[in-house]
RNA sequence: GGCCCAAUGGUCUAGAGGCCUAGGACGCCGCCCUCUCAAGGCGGUAACACGGGUUCGAAUCCCGUUUGGGCCA
């Protein structure tokens, strides 16, 4: 326990004036930072406004030093040889006889004999409380313990306790409104929800906005539009409320000042008068003699006179952590196995500035303190904030969560995924016609296996294998290629009539297909089409969109390839006027029309009898004929099969492009074509 | 600069000391199918970062180096 003079960092006194008993003085002491004489007001500065009145956690007994950390290992004084640790690198794992051989298995396999996996409701979501899912640590960072008989063994007690909780499931993503969200973010998202649905746990959504001047409403409508679309719903949010809310930070001031009080009272914060100018002086003398930059304390030692003094200079306190010396901080992160970090090497950190603004650190510590959050499941950026934030949580005498620490997703370039940079937001692949469905599964991937090494899984096939044991440490780069590849193959498997559905605001887009074709009922006249195109029913689109299917990656794509379906008028395109323009292709065509022409049934099958016909007749390989039908009825050389193209695109266009297509091939004799080309451009065809 | 995290083909990964002659997938290349383009089938290309140690045996455990990345400053 870090508490008043019993820190175990060799009985250094953390409080700084008085003792425990002392606490009113102490307030009395710093209620004027506000300025004397009046309550203060939010945004005067004041670190200490008054408590809002019936918050749920106004009364909270937060303060509870029974409760606080039991068990072993969270921060421990006895900590290492200080030779060790001042060797540079310290210890990062245990000592092995504490370590593989006692065990590190939690309790999870007991609870659940079916291996540990809770039963999954039908809905998805498993049933009931259960440890987090995590039956061990990382392979390799911790041996897993077997006894001779071959079980795992569960120890009594040790730090491997501390990988299960009995508390219910919350998990939360916490993201800053600034901007479009990338797939970053969303992957963390995403594990954090599957994680949630997986335990039959809660996932909450809440807005880091203290960043005003960046932070805007558009973006957490953005937010919520994309996390909504990819399937990833939150049971708590700003938009829906919950029991622990407000769900944004600027809306949670008086919670960070209360716990801020407290903070001070207990004595684990002191208040700190350094300006700017001086802490930046201090840094660069660390700098020029060579070593780490540590606060150096001085406010820390400063007594009562020393601060009024400073106060009547007029300056204003930061509040600032005071760090225990001599410890070691323990995390057994989920994804990691153990990490250790010597509270010598942090510095005393600032959790609130003069203004009153409370800083990142405590600020979450503060949310999911009084959220519940039982998982914090969060980028690996995030661990070195970790030893932080568990000061602060055990200096608040609250139970901390058990961290997971993911690796980062990275650009293709391996440059980490930045907002307002690269290429991976989540807004952009949805315009490009990527299926929500795609990207869930290939993030999913990302960092995480089944254990069948399935690559399709539906996202209820994902909650049921997903589990943090299975998941990477090293980061991982996003690879657009692939996505891309997984993306095509969700296309193919679609039912046609749902991919038509979904190509329709494609289309509609490109002005190929009048609005809403699929609420007019089938039989139904379809409404007037965009000028310049063939007039459709939704039948019709779901015709051609099946012939595209195992031809288009995404859905955007589905316009550029099925747009002569829809123009009354074509133009034949580079490859396919060269092809209608070869010798003999005219008169070939001229025959082939002739045929059509008197040919009534505009099934594929006998298009393509016929056609077989006159491949026999003309004495041509299918190819030498088909290649110019093809050109002239298409515009291009490559389309779904000919006859299956010819009978969507019905008996008048086709006939109507033949005969466009011979005299765009009959129209210049062979000899003349040259002088031809230059004085006349291209003529259209149809 | 200090501290921390990571390291299997170009990319995502499997791998829990012997099942490894390192498996799968994307990409790329070739062949088959074929009216074109796709899809599909078959085959190929390509990796344990390096150096020490532990062990009868190391991709796997330990240490160091290197290289990436992060946090603080």
């Amino acid at each position: 326990m870090l508490r008043a003079g019993t820190g175990a960092g060799g009985g250094r006194p953390l409080l700084l004036w008085g003792g425990p008993g002392d606490l009113s003085r102490q307030l009395q002491h710093h209620r004027p930072v506000g300025r004397p004489g009046r309550p203060p007001r939010p945004g005067d500065g004041g670190l200490l406004p008054r408590l809002r009145r019936g918050h749920p956690f106004g009364g909270l007994p937060l303060w509870d030093p029974g409760r606080a950390l039991r068990g072993p290992g969270h921060v421990r004084g006895d900590g290492l040889p200080h030779g060790r640790r001042r060797a540079g690198r310290l210890c990062r794992r245990p000592p092995a006889a504490d370590r593989g051989r006692s065990g590190p298995e939690s309790t999870a396999g007991d609870r659940h004999p079916g291996g540990g996996r809770p039963a999954v409701a039908p809905g998805g979501r498993a049933v009931g409380r259960h440890d987090a899912g995590v039956g061990r640590l990382k392979r390799g960072k911790v041996t897993r313990a077997r006894t001779a008989g071959g079980r795992d063994q569960t120890p009594s007690g040790g730090w491997c306790r501390m990988l299960s909780s009995d508390r219910p499931v919350r998990v939360r993503i916490a993201p800053s409104p600034t901007g479009p969200i990338h797939i970053g973010n969303m992957h963390t998202a995403l594990f954090n929800w599957l994680f949630a649905r997986k335990h039959g746990g809660s996932f909450v959504l809440r807005f880091e906005d203290t960043d005003r001047e960046r932070s805007a409403p558009e973006y957490e409508r953005l937010i919520f539009d994309e996390m909504r679309w990819l399937g990833l719903d939150w049971d708590e949010g700003p938009d829906i409320g919950g029991p622990y809310g407000p769900y944004r930070q600027t809306e949670r001031l008086d919670l960070y000042a209360e716990f801020a009080r407290r903070l001070l009272e207990s004595g684990h914060v002191y208040p700190c008068y350094c300006t700017p100018e001086e802490l930046e002086a201090e840094r660069r003398e660390a700098q020029r003699a060579g070593r780490a930059y540590k606060y150096g304390g001085r406010c820390r030692r400063l007594d009562e006179a020393g601060r009024k003094a400073m106060e009547a200079q007029g300056r204003r306190p930061a509040l600032r952590f005071a760090v225990p010396e001599g410890r070691v901080v323990v995390i057994d992160d989920l994804i990691r196995g153990r990490i250790e970090y010597p509270t010598d090497a942090i510095s005393d950190f600032i959790i609130v500035r003069p203004n009153g603004m409370p800083l990142y650190n405590f600020a979450v510590v503060v949310d999911d303190i009084t959220m519940r959050i039982s998982h914090v499941i969060r980028g690996e950026g995030h661990i070195s904030n970790t030893p932080v934030q568990c000061l602060i949580y055990e200096a608040l005498g609250a139970e901390r969560p058990l961290f997971g620490h993911l690796g980062h997703i990275l650009l293709p370039t391996r440059e980490k995924m930045a907002k307002r940079e690269g290429t991976a937001y989540v807004g952009k692949y949805r315009e490009e016609g990527y299926l929500p469905e795609a990207i869930v599964n290939f993030m999913s991937l990302l960092g995480w296996t089944p254990p069948d090494g399935r690559e399709f899984l539906t996202l209820e096939e994902t909650i049921a294998e997903f589990s943090l044991e299975r998941v990477t440490k090293a980061p991982s780069v996003f690879d657009p290629e692939k996505l891309t590849w997984m993306n095509a193959n969700y296309i193919r498997r679609m039912e046609v009539e749902e991919l038509a559905r979904r190509c329709l605001p494609f289309l509609e887009k490109a002005g190929l297909v009048a609005e809403g074709l699929d609420r007019f009922p089938t039989g139904a006249e379809p409404p007037e089409p965009p000028e310049g195109m063939v007039r459709s029913d939704f039948a019709r689109v779901v015709w051609v969109v099946s012939l595209e299917q195992e031809r288009i990656e995404t859905l955007a794509q589905i316009a550029e390839a099925t747009e002569f379906f829809f123009r009354r008028r074509i133009e034949p395109d580079e490859k396919a006027s060269r092809m209608l323009r070869t010798p003999g292709v005219g008169k070939a065509l001229a025959r082939v029309l002739e045929a059509y022409r008197v040919h009534e049934d505009w099934r594929p099958e006998p298009l393509e009898a016929l056609g077989r016909r006159l491949v026999e007749e003309l004495g041509l390989s299918a190819r030498k004929l088909f290649q110019p039908i093809r050109a002239a009825v298409t515009g291009r050389v490559a389309s779904p099969p000919l006859f299956d193209t010819m009978a969507a695109l019905g008996r008048d266009l086709c006939l109507e492009r033949l005969a466009a297509a011979v005299e765009f091939a009959g129209e210049v004799p062979e000899e003349a074509r040259e002088e031809q080309e230059q004085t006349s451009g291209r003529p259209g065809t149809g």
